[in-house]
DNA sequence: GTCTATAAATAGATAGAC
DNA sequence: GTCTATCTATTTATAGAC
């Protein structure tokens, strides 16, 4: 097989595994496992551990750039597009509430470890944060950036309380509450 | 030295590293090291590492139930009660920045882990939507329960994005933000 | 109740054959 | 490009002296 069939067989099985059970609990061994790898080998394609960290978070850069091209092209409305990144919360709910958001629990596990990709692996977020405030400015939000934010931390505190709790309802309802203050607070009939 | 002040002692430390590192990176080396013992003795008094854990959580169920209590008593209506709860945001920004919030990182990591003390670990989470829920009844509200989770997902948010960004005033802002929420949500003078 | 010494398993990582 | 074999460090965990 190519290097590069392999190395990205590699990568993917990580992504999945990083996710699932963390960074620091999955061993080479366990991602050469599900590639079908000898140990050995592995190192021919990643020389440390951290490498593949890096190329896991690469990818998922690329992965949610085209996400956020996707959705920006999909949708009419900068409205839209915010809730075509709010419903991911619905669409992946299974998984949030078996494993957390891919997002923050990668970034608060190398927060802890104090790694040096912490601030690479926030990196994802920022995309999704300019991702919101350009639509929000596009709302004539003057706040843009602000609001952002807000999308983001409601996501987050979702995602966090939908592991802890594993409560489908809560999260269908925290979702129609974001939409209703999307509604409220970015009108469709500019306010008096 | 008395066993049951020696436990404490790893309890105490053990409770420390698990937030600071994290559960799975935490080794007994390291917690015996901090409490100054030899990793032998430490098996005197934990046979193993969810023991400790356990320990751990009980600690946390302890510590939480006597900080509700003294919110309880040491303010005066259910609103004030219920921005004690907010405003450990600020108390606490500066280790939320560094490592999160403990009750949600030990969750999401005991979840990847498909712990048995998964669901131990979210019933402190249960102590905390218990206490609001009592404060938003308090207030007449027919859905506190609901509510009470709107508050402990917007915290959970908060949480999750300054660990990320490491923006102090963000985190300002959003707790400032959920004052607002809280003044127009449940006004003083009832609503006609 | 605390220690040293050590076992047994697993981690990340390397060397060299094919 | 993939393999087996192996190294070294660290992990959880035990035995037994004091």
């Amino acid at each position: 097989m190519p290097a590069q069939d392999t190395r990205e067989q590699i990568v993917e099985a990580a992504d999945r595994l990083f996710y699932e059970q963390g960074f620091d609990t999955t061993s080479f061994a366990d991602i050469a496992s599900v590639v079908g790898l000898s140990r050995g080998n592995f190192y021919y394609h990643f020389k440390t551990k951290d490498e593949i960290l890096d190329a896991v978070i690469d990818r998922r850069l690329a992965v949610t750039r085209a996400m956020l091209n996707a959705w920006q092209a999909g949708a009419e409305t900068p409205k839209a597009r915010i809730m075509s990144f709010v419903r991911i919360l619905i669409a992946n709910r299974a998984k949030i509430m078996s494993h957390g958001c891919p997002v923050g629990t990668l970034s608060s596990e190398l927060a802890k470890l104090d790694h040096a990709s912490r601030d690479k692996a926030a990196a994802v977020f920022t995309l999704f944060r300019d991702f919101l405030r350009r639509q929000f400015a596009e709302l004539g939000e003057p706040d843009a950036d602000g609001l952002a934010l807000h999308v983001l931390m409601r996501s987050q505190g979702v995602a966090a309380l939908a592991t802890a709790f594993r409560d489908e309802a809560f999260v269908d309802r925290e979702v129609a509450g974001m939409e209703r203050w999307l509604d409220t607070r970015c009108p469709d009939t500019p306010r008096n």
